[in-house]
DNA sequence: CAATTTCTTGGTAGCGCTACCATCCCCTTC
DNA sequence: GAAGGGGATGGTAGCGCTACCAAGAAATTG
């Protein structure tokens, strides 16, 4: 009886302790610091004092029992480490640390069952939005998302049918675009290498095929593909049993830059002239490609942007206003540069 | 009084769904999923088939608020993007991956003031254990960490005083191992390269200047840096800036790997033979520096490892069992490569 | 000036879970 | 056979906050 408020707090300041200071209702506190706009200008600075002196912060946890929603955002990427993903979720941190939004961070490390885990874990804490990476989801996971009862985003891609709201870009029209640029300077043989065949690569090899077959270039011996994760020594490997396969190979689309980059260390290695004797193209642009000599041309694509626009659209959704665009395409840029100056 | 219970929630089942399906009291059904050994088996048993008939996943905000103990961890990096955090992150994310954990990660843009602000944030939630890279805390935000009231473990570094717990290495015995390399090799007049100059970085270089003054080849000239953040174009800037300042100049360490592989670019493009007239060094030895050509030198850092060994002594540490070692020296290793053979 | 609307403010009752304490039962122990 | 001990189970009372509803004050209306 004597302290009832110290038996299992840590002694921290509740909003109640504020309420007595202020010398107004605990609700009105509550209002106060969600909704300043409905408590009288005198009351408010009479709160924020209070809240000044004592140190008030509110407890999210009780926060979100008793408001049926945490101020979190989910967030399920297939890499921590894989810059491209990286850069997304630097977008995501930036758009909104000034908000009150916390970030949950999960890694399916391309693994649909343990997307479906992860959603699972993710739904009982009530999210504010969840913003997941690709739209190959499981039909389960799929599931989830659509019954997790606040807005969802998928990024990095674009197609016909979103769970909710999707920004991305097309893969398969940018592995295309890379393919003709390499026709177009000339090369011929043409092959496509591509590691760790996620959905998204599988999109590019499609373009690349498509824009192949359009110039009756097509030659399945062209195809090296491994599901090993990519990296710049798998580049090499990868491209050492590319040119034992065809010999006469003349330009390489890499699957993603690290490959690219990889291939053109390989060269280097075998004394092989880039651009001359081999062409070569990456995915992505991340900005070593600019600087690689020779520099290498690849696809730029707007990771950073879909980032901080799947936030922005997350966040006009959780305020009520649905955005006008539920899919948006963000696109790419083909950026030309010495790897394939022929 | 018709519907009380979906009045807010969800629908979703709760303990008490549970405990009547099971014909138990709700506390029991708390215990038989977090302390099972404390129930029967058969109350077990039948708790486990109302668990899985209902879909019961208990609520995590909840918990949090009548426990005043969330089960999450609070991770706060300098980087997203940077790899060798990310692949710290990662050794967390998969150590915790099986534990009921969840993270919550934040990124302080190696500032100290952003810092304090996420420390703040992260405090009202009662994370279960604080993982904080580096060990140059402001005073305010050493103290929240030293309040925080969880364990607190601090990465990256090696040092005398830690808040809580401690797992790294030494930077400045890194930076002199790979600078009392290249003077071993051959190499008088090496140059120091460096961008974001953070507290690790400046351990580095000071690693660097007592090597070179243990010599007697240090000299101010030879040291090159930059508060702007790392890049590979950045690294071949600062090499043409170094190399413009000492023409001389036959070898530089360089503050990470970035920077020396644009070193390597630049030398390239410039036509400087490597390792001939130009030696380079890295640090951190991400798995590009063993694939360049030629290979470069660095100093491998034990990243993934770290993160691994910082959650299992967290997690010892909540457990009960303080860990005999409050701090952990990981070590280094220097990785002789082409880019230092003379 | 009464009636109605709008704005402020507060009280009450939970949100779903666990800490604490009480109870009951079964087994030892002397 | 009574007393004592330990394990299993449950009831009660919150954790700190906000949804909901009510009420009074102020502003607007006819």
């Amino acid at each position: 009886m004597s302290k009832p408020r110290s038996r299992r707090g840590g002694g921290r300041p509740t909003i109640a302790d504020v309420a007595r200071r202020a010398g107004v209702g605990a609700i009105t506190v509550s209002r106060a610091l969600r909704e300043p706009g409905r408590v009288s200008e005198d009351l408010r600075r009479q709160i924020q004092a209070a809240v000044d002196e004592l140190g008030y912060v509110p407890d999210p946890n009780a926060r979100a029992l008793a408001s049926a929603r945490a101020e979190v955002f989910g967030v399920l990427v297939p890499s921590l480490t894989n810059n491209v993903f990286a850069e997304v979720v630097r977008g995501i941190y930036d758009s909104l640390s000034d908000s009150p939004f916390r970030i949950q961070l999960g890694n399916t490390h391309y693994s649909g069952l343990e997307e479906e885990r992860l959603l699972q874990v993710f739904g009982p804490q009530r999210p504010a939005a969840l913003i997941v990476a690709g739209i190959d989801q499981t039909p389960t996971a799929r599931r989830l998302l659509e019954t997790a009862g606040c807005p969802v985003v998928q990024v990095m891609e674009t197609g016909p049918d979103p769970v909710d709201m999707l920004v991305g870009f097309s893969h398969l029209d940018g592995g295309r675009a890379a393919t003709e640029h390499m026709i177009e300077a000339g090369y011929r043989r043409i092959g496509f290498i591509g590691a760790r065949m996620d959905p998204r690569s599988q999109r590019r090899l499609a373009g690349y095929r498509t824009a192949m077959e359009t110039a009756s270039l097509f030659d399945p011996r062209l195809v090296t593909t491994t599901p090993v994760p990519s990296s710049i020594p798998l580049g090499r490997e990868l491209f050492r049993d590319a040119l034992a396969k065809v010999p006469t190979l003349e330009g390489v689309f890499c699957n993603n830059d690290d490959i690219a980059l990889g291939v053109l260390f390989e060269c280097h290695r075998a004394a092989i002239a880039v651009p001359k004797t081999i062409g070569i193209t990456g995915f992505n642009d991340l900005d070593m490609m600019q600087s690689a000599f020779p520099s290498i041309t690849s696809i730029r694509t707007p990771r950073y942007e879909i980032g901080r626009r799947a936030v922005a659209m997350a966040l006009a959704a959780i305020s009520g206003k649905r955005p006008e665009q539920r899919i948006v395409d963000l696109g790419f840029e083909l950026r030309r540069r010495e790897s394939t100056a022929r």
